[in-house]
DNA sequence: GAACATAGCGAGTCATCACTCGCTATGTAA
DNA sequence: TTACATAGCGAGTGATGACTCGCTATGTTC
């Protein structure tokens, strides 16, 4: 029944470490950052405790583990999102980045960066993959057509003022949520972007 | 030397009270949700963890107390700088509530925002102060000279994406500051949307 | 197949947490 | 002044945390 095709060493490792890295994800969207126990994520992971720090030294090595995960995870699916569209539109960008902020996933990122905040040791290791992060973002807003329409410093401004208000507002929604209004909001504030002087030129633009 | 001016026990409780609610939100912002325990606490008011469980049935009782105290501190403040201002300027009111979100004690509030989304016991208690919070943003947000030439609507979409936008900013700005861009993208942005058609109406209103 | 290396196990260990309890100190009421 | 109530103390207590260690299981090398 219980088939074990003999796996080499290379891939029962390889295969725990992600098995750890997943339920690490996993049970920091779900309990939170403080309430992410080396036990509760062997538990979910199915191995031993000591199987975990068989793999990684401490606790923190799992986090960022775990971390770097759902960055790469978080862009590569924005990416290929932004690539599905056949023409560039406002409205679908921010719907594109919108669903993004609120992914399950993403709450492991927020736990992290606020965690990061009061944790020096956090904090240290977090900075390059955070610094990353804000790289690869501006790295996106380049690629836009708006961005032939806009200066440089302008357009960084208004890609990383719509991320920070996504941030926001999936963050403050999580306490105290207005499922409907939420929506109308976002759809709202594309037409008011929409409409304004900002992108009049960009939106504009032909396909 | 040590005047003890015989207080009355109404005197003595209010004191000892507001020195534990005081302790807990600057240790809220120091140290995080979860480091923030009734020792730490207990040590910064100057009194006996037994003192604390005297005036607080819960570690939670005394968050709560901070929460309340915190939200009430900013809105007074907000609404205090918001009246020092002699003309009604959309670069003043930016500024203003940008200086609030990044105040230290703004912290705390961000810290039990992210704590009460897995924390179903903190979350069930801090909804009705964040509803508060909510509410008096946009109350503010009616009183501005700018209400009078915008459909309610569109005025409470504008002030809460800034309100989001700030806050997402503060929050993401503590992994990975960026100390001189910052401050120049919040006056690019504010001409930005002085500039735009959103406030063009607003921003010639005479003072 | 023998000798070795790596993967995985789970019962400890020590520290820290929220909270309790019996006590003393101080204010209040008669 | 006496009797009572509230404020404040700090050494427990039981639960839970990260991490260790000696062990077995499974691949790998010759």
């Amino acid at each position: 029944m219980t088939a074990t095709p003999r796996r080499t060493q290379a891939e029962r490792r390889e295969g725990t470490i992600a098995a750890i890295v997943d339920a690490a994800v996993e049970t920091l969207g779900e309990l939170g950052y403080a309430r992410t126990t080396t036990a509760e994520i062997a538990r979910r992971a199915g191995v031993s405790q000591g199987g975990l720090f068989r793999h990684f030294d401490s606790r923190l090595d799992v986090i960022l583990a775990a971390a770097d995960g759902v960055r790469a995870r978080q862009f590569a699916g924005f990416r290929e999102g932004l690539g599905a569209l056949e023409t560039f539109d406002l409205g679908e960008c921010v719907r594109l980045l919108r669903r993004a902020t609120r992914a399950p996933i993403n709450a492991a990122w927020y736990e992290l960066i606020i965690a990061a905040r009061t944790d020096p040791d956090l904090r240290e290791r977090l900075e390059p993959l955070a610094a990353r992060y804000h790289r690869e973002i501006i790295e996106i807003g380049h690629t836009l057509p708006l961005a032939a329409h806009l200066p440089t410093p302008e357009l960084d401004t208004i890609v990383l003022g719509i991320v920070h208000m996504l941030d926001g507002e999936a963050l403050m929604a999580t306490v105290h949520p207005h499922p409907e209004q939420e929506d109308v909001r976002v759809e709202q504030l594309v037409r008011i972007l929409g409409g304004g002087t900002l992108f009049d030129r960009a939106s504009a633009d032909p396909s």
